[in-house]
DNA sequence: AAAATATATGCAGATATGCGCATATGCAGT
DNA sequence: ACTGCATATGCGCATATCTGCATATATTTT
């Protein structure tokens, strides 16, 4: 029951809906999910690491960043249910049609990408 | 979306877990709930109350009391979804077992019982 | 090894959530 | 109308959650 109240809790939150939204879309490093959001970089750090946690994402390192991508072979079965649900079910309007849109443009840099 | 999220926030919180997976078994009032439970009249009423805003439940006026029953025509379509996850998926263990151990002799009476 | 880049995290403040207690509301029977 | 029972709800408190800011950590490049 407990690893089902960390999979609902981790979705429950618009943030964290929105990235994995996003990211059955395509996998993706945190500065691409930042730009695709438009959010701070903290905000998406701390956010795709509740979704991990909950067993929603896995994470690799890809050399000097982090790649984040739905884990279809999780441990929590909740966790792969509610993927599918979100996947299959919710359509994406206003805001997610928002994030998928820029989320083409999205380019592997820096945070704030002040490039000098 | 925002639906989609009140549905998991109504779902993240053990008690109203408890709650739904009782309802999946059988309709019930208040005051069954709370003996199925094992907890308070206030907490009882205002989870059902969460359960039913979130389009999980409806309730009926019968009598003195009122009577909560999980909601399959309800507007909420993650709901609907959920609800079925739930009812097919979480398997009863520990608390949700006592649960239903306790509903069995669960009775239509009231709040702290407390019988003159 | 120093600098630059990408990500994670400690901290503090604002807001939200869950609960018990007391009380209000609503229906039933006398 | 008064009483009793079932349920709902206002209030206050404790705790949890979310966020930005600043900083720490890890990796690549020079």
């Amino acid at each position: 029951m407990q690893s089902l109240i960390k999979a609902t809790k981790a979705l429950s939150d618009e943030t964290r809906l929105r990235m994995l939204k996003v990211l059955l879309d395509r996998e993706c490093c945190v500065c691409e999910v930042m730009q695709a959001l438009d959010i701070s970089q903290s905000r998406a750090s701390r956010n795709l690491g509740i979704l991990q946690d909950a067993g929603f994402l896995t994470a690799r390192r890809e050399g000097t960043w982090i790649v984040y991508s739905v884990d279809w072979q999780t441990a929590n079965r909740y966790a792969t249910s509610l993927a599918k649900l979100l996947r299959d079910s919710l359509v994406d309007h206003g805001l997610l049609a928002q994030d998928k849109e820029r989320l083409k443009h999205a380019v592997r840099t820096g945070p704030t990408t002040p490039r000098k």
